[in-house]
RNA sequence: GGGCCCGUGGCGGAACGGCAGACGCAGCGGACUUAAAAUCCGCGGCCGGUUCAUCCCGGCGUGUGGGUUCAACUCCCACCGGGCCCA
């Protein structure tokens, strides 16, 4: 263990270690580090460290006495580049946080694995030929090398990757369970009050009901339940138009189930390129156009398997207020969910027998102002138009827009809501309030996916009505006045004298709202509201509706290198499950992975003709489903990224179980947990059941990850957790507890006077803070930008860590600022960190013998000193308040420094300091305490408690503020009484002096903190 | 356009009603050294006064302008600038 006399040119050295060094040869420069670094982890491999056994595993080895803590990091793509320095930082935070609450007594689990599935090693595959498992292994396998350089305390036994088949299997399990699950609304479920009602239930459940005559078949094939509808006077206590279960024939049954099940195949339109040969997702489309290549992109319908996440809309919502998560990505779960409360309103289609339009209206109470319609130009009614065209309505120029816009995006769509555009279809609908015919338009800004796909325009009350109005010359009517209008008319536009350039959206008194049945007139909105969905509903016009924003999620992608659906099709185009028994069903290799040019979309396992085309036997489909000799297709799409991410946590728990995907007693032990003051902290595997008040809502302790999966991944997870969590599979109904954003690393780059960047490289500081363009000469403003390759401002850690050693790049990137903050990377800093950790060292270690140097007798400043620095960082480290108990651990070493002499400190002071370092640098402090003469590794150990003696001192120095500016100093006895503190005050000479030739009018004593006078 | 977050020395940041700038980087001065590196010690918001220098004294300072308070970086209002999300 000495420092080589020669250094390895392929390891970078620190300015600090030159030759000629080797005087010193136990310094702690970067090759002692990585010494160290790399025997600790080797120590710890060895040894199973961090090896954490499950309840009732055989062999036993997990104290159930103790408490658990789960504390995950989000679920990392291995990418062919490896790790940049924003991934070590969430990582080394929660790695902190494991070490740190393994020696405060927790069984903790801290576990890595690999979200591997993905387009870039198929990407590679189709220009290389190479499979993407092979890519992806190599990639993981690079990940994994770099991760444990960093001595991240991972429990790599329950390591595993989404693409290992035995982990897919249980994705493709689960899906086959949401498959067997349909949602009844009317159902309570655990949570209990709001978001109380409402689950996942089987399907044998839902048949068992149609069964029974519980729930009957409506007209358009949903549920109708008796029980309600009896409840409803309109209907009469009968329902009427309704099939009872028996009276539908085996095709009617089967589409009714499938219409129910949470993974459903349903009618989406993507954006299919013909050349790619591959759909693109709607930030690869640009302008109509692909993002790559420039080629046309059409949109095309296409049958997707779906989930019903828009069932759970409500428990999303309502179950965020139970999480302890940040309140930005709460909000924007909320926003995404987006619900709305309104009411869906049928307008007759004139000249029609029964045609209603139906629309979504959040302000039913403005229904006298609805003076056309807009219909979007996928809505069947433009189908209708063009089949029979009236007399005003130029079929052709409809024809021609409703093409347009069938190959513009929703983004486009939106985005160009300034300009507006439409056509009127030459019907009309009947205005239910007023009895008025209003002539029915389509544009392209009304979306056929939210809401009913069609509006009652309300030109002066709705912005973008108001915009479409004004340009075609529809008219405008006031039936809103703003509270202070008074009973001024507002001056409305479209053809009216004094024009007005705005309208008023928002809440006010109805006014112009009086028609044959039903006066508004005078409510305010509020109750102008709620008498009109009143009146909607009594006269059989329209409900009262909650309307969510939220899509279903669509889960099929048309690529290779993903899940495969458990699910084949017979001749007819009937969908059956692989039995449960046959999974996983496996990716079939292909020759070649490049797409097929075609202007149907075609996902690239169709290429994988044996496969595809087999027997229900062979596919593994149950016997009593389907005759095995029954000739089938598979399904050929794919899972997308998120199926794998979303229950990985979970996995975790149990990795190596190959009966189930958790066992019920892990699943038990790691996620659910106790409220504090709920009783027993432990849970020792019991079989409790989660029980709203008693436990926590959510499983993991400590999830921490970026904030860009703050609606998707975030999302989907609730959603599958939640609906494993009604099909009794799981024990807690949220999947993270708590959940912290780190902020990004990024970088400083260079911009030149007309803000266009300039890479690193090619930067020059001819002095400090001044920066040049090399070659030309022009003067650089230094910015913070994202780390990007482009830029050449991406910093590897490999090379810091080779510069370093892993526990300075550890606490150097959590020294750099709060967790959450986004902050730029400054090499140059972190000599400050290597410096500190050099200091501690010598402050223990001979640097010439290698031996300990320790104090006879301990001094007391540094005593004192010491017990604050441990009460800091055991308070500020569950808080992930890392940068400060790095402070104050530097402010130790600098103290027990400067107390000079032969060692600082004593072998227990070393012993202390040793164990409140480990979490945060723990190899240099396994080494220290191997030193100290402990045969093991202090993982376990005790977290130090600091001696509350040792927090006070005998005395406080006060400030006392004259007039609000601090004049004078005074010592006074710690637990000294006001009283005590104001005479002292206004004893001292420099109080005194301040005061002097004032009027003293009042005297603010605060103990402990200051006093301050304040005078006339 | 709406919502949320953030503006503190040359730089990263600390304090989050109670002595603004902890700690680190860069800088300056000193010790050690033939010299340098490393290390150790000290200085360190800005302006001014005083002094050989230290000490000391005064004024101004947390994006801008108001407000609340004995006391505001911190709380409230408006504005300016930056970021994120939704339109």
């Amino acid at each position: 263990m000495s420092a080589p006399t020669t250094s390895n040119p392929s390891t970078p050295k620190p300015a600090s270690s030159k030759p000629g060094e080797d005087a010193l040869p136990f310094r702690y420069d970067a090759t002692l580090a990585g010494e160290i670094e790399t025997r600790w982890q080797k120590h710890w491999e060895d040894r199973g460290t961090f090896t954490t056994p499950n309840p009732g595993q055989p062999g036993g080895g997990l104290d159930s006495s103790k408490p658990k803590f789960y504390c995950l990091d989000m679920f990392p793509y291995p990418s062919g580049a490896g790790l940049h320095v924003g991934h070590p930082e969430g990582y080394t935070a929660s790695d902190i946080v494991s070490r740190f609450m393994r020696m405060k007594g927790h069984n903790v689990l801290h576990p890595m694995g690999w979200d591997a599935f993905g387009l870039p090693a198929e990407q590679y595959a189709i220009q290389t030929g190479v499979h993407p498992a092979v890519t992806t292994r190599k990639a993981i396998d690079n990940f994994r090398r770099q991760l444990k350089r960093f001595g991240f305390s991972y429990d790599w036994s329950r390591e595993f990757g989404t693409i290992d088949p035995e982990y897919y299997k249980w994705t493709q399990w689960i899906f086959l369970r949401m498959y067997d699950a349909w949602f009844d609304p009317q159902s309570p479920n655990r949570m209990g009050g709001v978001g109380g009602k409402g689950r996942a239930r089987p399907i044998s459940e839902l048949i068992a009901e149609l069964e029974s005559g519980d729930l009957r078949v409506g007209l358009d094939g949903g549920l109708v339940h008796v029980g309600l509808a009896a409840a409803n006077p309109i209907l009469g206590g009968e329902p009427v138009g309704t099939h009872r279960w028996h009276e539908l024939d085996t095709r009617q049954r089967r589409a009714v189930i499938d219409n129910q099940r949470l993974a459903y195949l349903g009618e989406t339109t993507v954006n299919w390129c013909p050349a790619l040969g591959t759909v693109l997702a709607n930030d690869e489309v640009i302008d109509g156009k692909s993002e790559r290549g420039g080629h046309p992109v059409l949109r095309k319908p296409l049958k997707q398997w779906m989930f019903r996440i828009t069932a759970y809309a409500d428990r999303l919502l309502a179950d965020l207020a139970l999480i302890d998560w940040p309140e930005s990505t709460k909000t924007m779960q909320a926003e995404w969910i987006g619900k709305s409360e309104g009411a869906e309103i049928d307008f007759p289609v004139a000249g029609t027998n029964s045609e209603v339009l139906r629309v979504f209206t959040t302000r039913p109470d403005t229904i006298f102002g609805a003076t056309y319609m807009v219909v979007a130009p996928e809505h069947p009614l433009v189908k209708m138009a063009l089949g029979r065209p009236g007399a005003a309505a130029d079929s052709a120029a409809l024809r021609a827009y409703v093409e347009a816009a069938r190959n513009r995006s929703e983004v486009d769509r939106m985005a160009d809501a300034k300009d507006k555009t439409g056509v009127f279809t030459g019907l009309h609908c009947t205005n239910p309030a007023t009895g008025k015919p209003i002539p029915v338009w389509t544009a392209d800004y009304v979306l056929m996916g939210y809401g009913t796909g069609a509006i009652m325009a309300v030109p002066a009350h709705d912005e973008r009505d108001h915009a479409f109005a004004l340009k075609f010359g529809l008219p405008i009517v006031e039936v809103v006045r703003p509270l202070d209008a008074g009973d001024r008319p507002a001056r409305l536009s479209g053809g009216e004298p004094g024009t007005r350039d705005s309208c008023f959206s928002g809440d006010g008194v109805a006014v112009n709202s009086r028609g044959a049945e039903c006066s508004i007139d005078g409510l305010p909105t509020p109750e102008a509201k709620i008498a009109i969905t009143a009146w909607l509903e009594k006269s059989g016009r329209g409900t009262r509706k909650v309307n969510f924003k939220l899509r279903d999620w669509a889960f099929s992608r048309q690529r290779y290198w993903g899940e495969p659906f458990p699910i084949v099709y017979d001749a007819a185009g009937n969908h059956y499950p692989v039995s449960p028994g046959a999974l996983p069903v496996e990716l079939p290799s292909l020759a070649d992975y490049s797409p097929v040019e075609s202007d149907d979309p075609q996902p690239l396992l169709a290429k994988a003709d044996e496969w595809v085309n087999t027997t229900a036997g062979e596919a593994g489909v149950d016997p009593q489903v389907l005759p095995p000799e029954t000739p089938v297709r598979r399904e050929t799409n794919t899972m997308p990224g998120s199926a794998g991410s979303s229950w990985y946590f979970l996995r975790y728990c149990d990795a190596r179980n190959n009966d189930r995907f958790v066992s019920h007693e892990a699943d038990r032990y790691w996620m659910l947990s106790r409220k504090k003051g709920a009783g027993d902290r432990a849970i020792k595997g019991s079989g409790e059941p989660w029980q709203a008040g008693i436990h926590h809502t959510g499983g993991v302790d400590l999830y921490i990850g970026g904030s860009e999966h703050a609606v998707g991944h975030l999302l989907y997870s609730r959603f599958w957790q939640k609906a494993l969590f009604d099909l009794g599979e799981v024990a807690t109904p949220e999947p993270f507890g708590r959940l912290f954003h780190q902020g990004m690393i990024t970088s400083f780059a260079y911009q030149r006077p007309d803000r266009s960047l300039v890479p690193c490289d090619e930067v020059d500081e001819p002095r400090e803070g001044e920066y040049i363009e090399r070659g030309k000469g022009t003067k650089l403003t230094q910015i913070v930008a994202k780390m990007s390759k482009s830029l050449k401002n991406v910093v590897n850690p490999d090379d810091i860590i080779a510069q370093f050693g892993a526990d300075t790049f550890r606490l150097y990137e959590m020294y750099m600022g709060p967790l959450a903050a986004s902050k730029p990377w400054n090499t140059k800093d972190a000599v400050g960190i290597y410096r500190f950790l050099q200091r501690a060292w010598r402050v223990a270690v001979d640097e010439q013998t290698g031996e300990l140097r320790l104090a006879a007798s301990p001094n007391p400043e540094v005593e004192k000193q010491l017990h604050r620095t441990a009460h800091k960082v055991e308070h500020d480290t569950p808080k992930l308040a890392f940068n400060t108990a790095i402070a104050a651990m530097i402010e130790f070493v600098n103290t027990a420094t400067a107390s000079g002499g032969e060692g600082g400190l004593t072998r227990e002071q070393l012993g202390m300091f040793t164990l409140v370092l480990a979490p945060y640098a723990p190899h240099i402090a396994e080494e220290l305490w191997h030193k100290l003469g402990n045969p093991a590794s202090l993982a376990h150990e005790p977290f130090p408690r600091a001696d509350p003696k040792m927090l006070v001192d005998d005395t406080v120095e006060l400030p006392v503020q004259v007039a609000g500016k601090v004049k004078a100093r005074i010592n006074v006895p710690t637990g000294a009484g006001k009283d005590e503190i104001e005479r002292v005050a206004m004893a001292d000479a420099g109080v005194q002096a301040a005061i002097a030739g004032k009027a003293v009018q009042k005297v603010v004593v605060v103990p402990g903190k200051m006093v301050s006078i304040v005078t006339k």
